[in-house]
DNA sequence: CATCTGACCTAGT
DNA sequence: AACTAGGCCAGAT
């Protein structure tokens, strides 16, 4: 299964969307969701866009496989992903998600659970 | 046009 | 378990 450009954007941002609260996602995960495995990079390039999408997409659930903030560097400063985190409950230390094992959601649980 | 980099992960040894 | 190499597409130089 190979996704287009739009159809690859469009599900990385809906299955960011499907992110519930005070959880995360690894790009991994959500390539490997959609079919894209390995393509964990580009997922970070279609986040990249989705700034000024509707609905929203909660970029700010999505890290790396360790945790990290990574992406944080490229958040606009109105809305830092480490703040949007904590407004969810979700504890941030040094660019780092806290209990990041306990916190992480499996996009697999989207449309199976 | 060619080369390197980037919100990264997976596979092989 | 630790290290090395490859993948994937687009953007920037």
């Amino acid at each position: 299964m190979k996704l287009s450009p739009e159809e690859f954007k469009q599900a990385v941002f809906d299955l960011t969307r499907l992110i519930p609260s005070g959880r995360v996602s690894t790009y991994g995960a959500i390539a490997h969701c959609i079919g894209a495995s390995g393509a964990s990079r580009r997922v970070g390039w279609a986040l990249n866009q989705c700034f000024g999408e509707i609905p929203p997409v909660p970029a700010h659930r999505v890290v790396n496989r360790l945790g990290l903030l990574t992406g944080a560097v490229h958040f606009p400063d109105d809305a830092p992903m480490a703040r949007q985190l904590r407004e969810e409950g979700i504890q941030v230390a040094d660019n780092q998600v806290v209990g990041f094992d306990e916190v992480f959601w499996d996009p697999w649980e989207a449309g199976n659970g």
